[in-house]
DNA sequence: CTCCAGGCTTACG
DNA sequence: CGTAAGCATGGA
C-alpha cells in the first residue's frame, strides 16, 4: 500500500463516465490493468493504492501529468463546456492498453455501456488469465485468435465476435503494428485502425484518445452528436447526413482546440446524467 | 410490441 | 457519389 499525490483528480468521475469498462466500486475501486490488479481509494488530494504496479505506472494511467488548468482554459470557449468544466473538474482521461482499448470498443458498436461491461467481463473470465479470487487479465490478441466462434458466443458478443476474434489475429500474426500508432500522428493513426474490420472513424477515434493520448481526438457516438446538434448547431451549417459525424468532430477540432478530447468527455458525462 | 444502445459494412439508386 | 437496411443482444 502507497499514496500518490493526485491533485485536481476525481477518481469517481474518472473512472464511472464510460470510458474505461472493467472497473466497480465497492468499498474501494478495483480494477485490472495490465495483468495487476488495483485497489484504489481517493482521500482528498491524494490516492491510497493497493497493487503490485508502482507508483510510476498508477500515474501514468491515469494521466496525472496532463495540466488540467491548462487544458480547460484552452476548451473553455462559452458557457456551456465551463459551466461543465466547474460541474466535473479533476475528471481526466486515461491511458488504457491499446490491445484492450481497441478490444473493447470493437466491442462498443451499437451496443450499450451495461452489455459491454458484460461481455468484457465474460471475455476476460473465459479467455483471460486468473489473477486472484474473481479477477482476470484481458485476454491476449493470441489467445482471442485462437478462440472459436461457438465458445465467444457465450460472452454474448453478438454480431462483434469475428471483429474481435479477427483483429486479434491480424496483431497476433504481426499483420498489423497496434503498438507502432503511438508514433504516428492522429490522422496517421486514424488511417491505420480503421484498416480493421469493424473499426470505423469513431472506434478509431476512442483508441486514439483513450489509449494513445491523442488529445485532438473528438469521438462521435449518438450522445455526443445530439448535444452538439443542441447546443453547436451554429457550426454545423449544410452539412451532410452520411458524414455527418466527421463533420461534427472536424467543428468540434477546430472550435475547441487541440484538447478537444478533454471537452469531448465532459460533454459526454452531460448527456449520460440524463 | 417498438425503439435504442459510446457503429460499421454492404447493397442499392 | 449519398443513403438505408441489417447486424445480435438486452433493457426501457
Amino acid at each position: 500500500m502507497y499514496r500518490i499525490q493526485a491533485p485536481d483528480f476525481n477518481i469517481d468521475l474518472t473512472l464511472s463516465c464510460g470510458q474505461v469498462f472493467r472497473w466497480d466500486k465497492k468499498e474501494q475501486w478495483t480494477g485490472v490493468v495490465n495483468g495487476a490488479v488495483i485497489r484504489a481509494t481517493q482521500e482528498g488530494s491524494e490516492l491510497i493504492i493497493e497493487s503490485t504496479l508502482d507508483k510510476k505506472s498508477i500515474q501514468d494511467y491515469f494521466r496525472l501529468e496532463d495540466d488540467l488548468e491548462k487544458i480547460y482554459s484552452e476548451i473553455g470557449r462559452d458557457e456551456l463546456i465551463t459551466s461543465l468544466i466547474r460541474k466535473y473538474r479533476g475528471l481526466r482521461l486515461i491511458r488504457q492498453d491499446p490491445w484492450e482499448c481497441l478490444a473493447s470498443y470493437i466491442c462498443s458498436s451499437n451496443n450499450t455501456i451495461r452489455n459491454i461491461k458484460n461481455s468484457i467481463r465474460l471475455m476476460c473470465e473465459c479467455f483471460g488469465n486468473r489473477i486472484e479470487n474473481g479477477y482476470y487479465s484481458f485476454p491476449t490478441p493470441e489467445a482471442l485468435s485462437q478462440a472459436e466462434l461457438c465458445d465467444m458466443a457465450s460472452c454474448r458478443l453478438g454480431f462483434r465476435a469475428p471483429n474481435v476474434r479477427s483483429a486479434a489475429a491480424m496483431i497476433a500474426d504481426g499483420e498489423f503494428d497496434l503498438y507502432g500508432i503511438k508514433d504516428l500522428s492522429y490522422e496517421e493513426g486514424r488511417e491505420e485502425l480503421v484498416k480493421i474490420r469493424g473499426v470505423g472513424n469513431k472506434i478509431a477515434d476512442c483508441v486514439l484518445l483513450f489509449a494513445f493520448g491523442k488529445l485532438e481526438s473528438f469521438p462521435v457516438d449518438t450522445h455526443i452528436e445530439q448535444i452538439m446538434e443542441r447546443y453547436y448547431s451554429e457550426n454545423l451549417k449544410d452539412v451532410k447526413k452520411s458524414k455527418k459525424r466527421d463533420a461534427i468532430a472536424d467543428s468540434a477540432r477546430r472550435y475547441f482546440g487541440k484538447y478537444c478530447g478533454y471537452a469531448q468527455e465532459y460533454l459526454y458525462l452531460e448527456d449520460q446524467e440524463k
